[in-house]
DNA sequence: CTTGTTCCGTGAACATGTTCATCTTTTGAG
DNA sequence: CTCAAAAGATGAACATGTTCACGGAACAAG
């Protein structure tokens, strides 16, 4: 009988261990929720010792970006996918916020705890803002896709302050989240409307000049 | 020799602790930051066992809730005195912010732990909840205040969508905070610059109409 | 195969928010 | 004043995220 261990080389095993903790992770935060999964639940759940799991995930909160990082890919993609390139920008706009808080909905009661300290970039001072940086950035780099490709085409004319309206969508977007994530009405209906106007009427304001100074005179 | 302990009455007593547990808890949040103050940090500056803490305030959370109930207060009571009544409502606007930011500047790594968690209301079942919602509905009332003045003096047309204002506001508001929060600019200047321009630019779209259907032909 | 090195897994130990059984003080009735 | 009940204070104990010193497995060189 020769070798009795078959000698897996590291490297391949190092990933299946990570891709199991990851799941068994995820799959625990949806059904316990993030707090009341336990590091010793998951480590145990992937068959390893509490301490491997910090040979993989520096944090707790860091395993959670993970999943984050996954749910964002899979808006992108489904977005390229399934929002037609001729639609209005306020459609692809709604489109991808809705994409979003769909993909994330399963997970809702995580995300009251996770979301904003995941997505919220903070400051230099905590440790996690360099991991989510380049999450922000991916998403911002996509939207800004979009708004280029509105100005291309003509519907958007150029304002002159493109590279603040991005931060502005950043803000925006965050606040929507956060009022979904609040939102009591049936169906979230009021998130829905709150969208829907919300992106009109900045949309046509902007196409209607952007203007940023003073009001003209003919206001009422 | 008579009474040997004076015998201070137990509510007198009680409302001192509570008032020190608070100083105390506050002035470690400032100097050590949130995460670095424990709760025996603070039970021995206030004097006072570990759980004796835990009759005042169910939990570290809740101790760093008094900061904003206080900050809060605050700023308004600022507002109320400082903005001139007959200022535009995008300068009042500018100013409620910036004075809330000002007030709570000092405590920014605190902030960038906690604000998200005590200002966003999270879920019902989030045990913050209730907590944290009067503290939003004192906010929005106060902006309530504004825009009506602003509306019966003719300053705003109405716009039959009030209430979603509000909402908006409540969105615009986080949104802002945020960015400020993670604003790395030199003196925090793009969140001014980008503060003092969705103002502006949202305000006059109101004031010409605040049209949430379909734009216009003369846009460009 | 042998051996030194590097890498990884391990779980005990630590830090800290929170709970709880127990003890102490206050109170008010007799 | 006396004393039983009520209210409050206490710190040991618990739960859980995180660290670390140790040991063993994989690997490369001889």
């Amino acid at each position: 009988m020769p070798s009795r261990t078959p000698r897996i080389p590291r490297d391949v095993n190092k990933e299946a261990t990570k891709r199991r903790i990851l799941e068994v992770a995820l799959a625990m935060f949806q059904s316990k929720g993030f707090r009341q999964t336990t590091m010793r639940d998951i480590a145990g759940a992937a068959g390893i010792a509490l301490g491997t799991t910090y040979n993989y995930f520096p944090t707790k909160e860091h395993l959670a970006l993970y999943f984050f990082e996954e749910a964002l890919a899979r808006v992108l993609a489904r977005h390229r996918r399934e929002c037609p390139r001729e639609a209005a920008l306020e459609e692809k706009i709604f489109s991808l916020i809705s994409l979003e808080i769909e993909e994330v909905e399963p997970y809702q009661e995580f995300l009251n705890v996770m979301v904003i300290q995941a997505t919220v970039p903070t400051s230099p001072l905590h440790p996690f803002s360099l991991d989510t940086q380049s999450l922000k950035n991916r998403h911002l780099e996509y939207v800004a896709g979009l708004l280029a490709d509105a100005a291309g085409r003509g519907e958007l004319p150029a304002l002159g302050f493109e590279s603040m309206l991005l931060s502005a969508f950043w803000v925006y977007h965050m606040g929507i989240v956060l009022f979904w994530l609040n939102d009591g009405s049936p169906n979230k209906s009021d998130t829905w409307a709150l969208l829907d106007k919300s992106l009109r009427f900045t949309l046509n304001a902007l196409r209607q000049g952007g203007r940023l100074e003073e009001p003209s005179e003919q206001a009422v």
